[in-house]
DNA sequence: CAAGATTACTTGGACTTCCGACTATTTGCC
DNA sequence: GGCAAATAGTCGGAAGTCCAAGTAATCTTG
């Protein structure tokens, strides 16, 4: 039972009609919202076959773009920007699946890092093929107005603390 | 600890050099996703004093746009587009909150009709300015970033099956 | 060098969401 | 009329996320 009309304009034309204010961005904030849930279906929906999740994927992907194919749960964390339980959990069913193994940090003994295995590139490779071919879940959506919600959404994402505004400089590091 | 650089530039990065394709979806699907986590944090800590999150308060807004101040909690599920599950539950926080009522509908049995009560319109009204003062989440983004971001999610959504393609014509109802 | 603070990860619990299955009711069609 | 199909809502369970708290190891400082 699909609606004959979107839910979100006829939701801002009710706001204006309250006075509620700022149905700009309640319009825009709803379809943030929408568009999450819609990606999140097509993605899951095309990793299914390959036994992942989003969540598993990226940490996978993560894993497989370092240069030993293990990191730190925590750097995992801060990359993928979730909560360290989260990591746990993601690393726990990665681990139950055979698709990464925890070892312990050579160094530093508080520190468990998640190693990728050979099965769990395999699948990761696999995996970016397929949600390449889907267009990550943005079918419908021309480059124009894929670029331009990339671009706007950079400044959000900025403005939350995701990043310094350095993108040229490289002012990374202690120096 | 927040990270010195972009984490979706740089994975973006590593999507080109391992030749992994279509890094301008990947970059934006996962910029919409990030932009959904933001924007749910900021949202439910402005609610958070109103004791409601932003599902709850999705659903009061809907009740008290209609003329009754109530809906059957299957059309809520349609507008909100989430699961009747979801509904349920949503309703039963609502209802333990003293925010709605549920009350039986008067031809169809079957039905069940979320009923505003006097102090949910009370504080979904409180909460609306709440939400319009902080923008939404959406502080950090210009006017254009965020109408552009609209316009671009529409095609989405459609794309999606939310909504026909019939915006202006009104071709609704049976007739 | 010995507290005290910090960092890394895990555990337990709360919450939200979805799916599958179930009951109750209404509708459609011989 | 009466039986099958569709519709409305709820329950139980699985999964994901987060927070608060706990353990263990390392760093900092006097």
């Amino acid at each position: 039972m699909p609606l004959s009309f979107d839910p979100i304009a006829e939701a801002r034309r009710n706001w204006e009609a309250h006075g509620w204010g700022a149905a700009d961005q309640m319009s825009a904030a709803t379809s943030i919202t929408r568009a999450h849930q819609i990606l999140l279906q097509r993605i899951d929906a095309a990793l299914e076959p390959h036994g992942l999740v989003f969540s598993r994927f990226e940490a996978l992907a993560l894993l497989s773009f370092s240069r030993t194919g293990s990191l730190p749960l925590g750097k995992i964390g801060d990359r993928l920007q979730v909560h360290p339980t989260s990591v746990t959990n993601t690393i726990d069913r990665l681990e139950a699946d055979g698709l990464v193994a925890r070892v312990p940090h050579p160094t530093d003994r508080r520190t468990t890092l998640a190693q990728l295995t050979c099965a769990g590139r395999a699948v990761v490779t696999d995996a970016a093929a397929t949600l390449a071919a889907i267009g990550y879940g943005l079918d419908g959506m021309s480059d124009l107005d894929t670029s331009r919600t990339d671009t706007a959404l950079v400044a959000l994402r900025r403005a939350a603390g995701d990043f310094p505004r350095d993108p040229p400089g490289r002012t990374t590091g202690p120096h």
